[in-house]
DNA sequence: ATTTTTATTGAGAATGAATCTCAAATGCAA
DNA sequence: TTGCATTTGAGATTCATTCTCAATAAAAAT
C-alpha cells in the first residue's frame, strides 16, 4: 500500500513528505472505517505530528491513487475506508445501530455495466448502499 | 401529491401552513432535480414569501411522506426530485457535465433483495449512483 | 554538501450548508 | 373568538471542510 502510494505520488510529480508517508502507514494498519477525526486522533494517540488541514489535503491524493474509498455520507461526515487489496464491494449500513456490512455480488456488478452500454455511458465508479435494518435490529425476523 | 402530503400531514398532527402547501405546489411542478437554493429561487420569482429555515425544515417532512427523494450530495449540497407518482429508478452522473440520468432495472433491484435475504438484511431503501462519463462527454467512444 | 526552487505544512481564518433560538405569528380545536 | 401549541422568520450558531500565507522542507541544481 505504501508503495503503491509512492509511486503515484512521484509519478504525479508531488513530494514525499514525512505527513505523508506516517499517515498512509496509519490507513494501512486500518480495519475499520474511519472519518478525519478518528485519524487525527490516532495519530495524536502515537505522538505523530500532522495538521487536520493536511490530512483533509491527503485525503484525495489517496483516494486518486486508490487506496482508500469514500464509503458514505453520515450526518454530513464523509466516511472511508482502506481500499488496499481488496475487491470492489458494496455496503448495507444499518438504520438504527449504523452497523456497516460489506457484500460483493458479481451479477449486479455485471448489470451495472449491461445498463451502461445501453445508455452509452461510460462508468468509472458507483456506489451501492441499501438502507435497512441488520439482523440483530430486526431484519431477522423478517415479515 | 398535494393530497398525500395533506394527509400526512393531518396523520402526523402537524399542521398545513401556507408555506407548506406553497412548496409543495412548486415542488409538484418541479420536472428537474433541485436543490434549496433552487428551491427558494424560484419561491422568491413569484413572490412566495417562505424563510430558508422553513424550507429546510421541510423537506425532512416531504422525504417521510415519500413526496420527494434525496438522489445526491454534490459539493456538499444536498439535491433532491419530485418523487410523487414515480416509480423507483437509480441514477448515473456525468463526471464531467453533471448530467444526471435515471435508470431503471428491475433484475438489479431483485438481486439486491436476493442479497440482503442471504444477510437477514430488511432493506428499507437503497441508492446506487453509476459515476462516468456520459454519451456526450466522451462516453459513447468507448474504448 | 550547499544552494535554489518550489511544493507542502501548520495555524488559524474563512466559507457555506444546515441547524438552532426565540419572539412573533398563525393554524386549529373547542 | 379564544386559547394554546406549533410554526415561522431572521439572524446567530454550529461544524465540516477549504483557504490563506508565512515558515518549512523536499528534490533538483550547482
Amino acid at each position: 500500500m505504501i508503495e503503491q502510494c509512492t509511486k503515484y505520488i512521484k509519478k504525479k510529480g508531488l513530494r514525499l513528505t514525512k505527513q505523508r508517508i506516517k499517515l498512509v502507514q496509519e490507513i494501512a494498519q486500518m480495519n475499520q472505517h474511519f472519518d478525519v477525526d478518528l485519524l487525527i486522533s490516532v495519530m495524536k494517540k502515537k505522538k505523530i505530528n500532522i495538521s487536520r488541514a493536511t490530512v483533509y489535503r491527503t485525503l484525495p491524493i489517496l483516494q486518486e491513487c486508490g487506496v482508500i474509498r469514500e464509503v458514505t455520507q453520515l450526518d454530513n461526515k464523509v466516511y472511508y475506508e482502506n481500499n488496499y487489496n481488496k475487491k470492489h464491494h458494496d455496503h448495507m449500513i444499518c438504520l438504527n445501530c449504523g452497523r456497516i456490512i460489506e457484500f460483493f455480488d458479481n451479477d449486479i456488478e455485471r448489470l451495472q455495466d449491461k445498463i451502461c452500454a445501453k445508455s452509452c455511458f461510460k462508468p468509472e465508479k458507483h456506489r451501492l448502499i441499501i438502507y435497512g435494518l441488520c439482523e440483530d435490529c430486526g431484519g431477522g425476523k423478517n415479515d
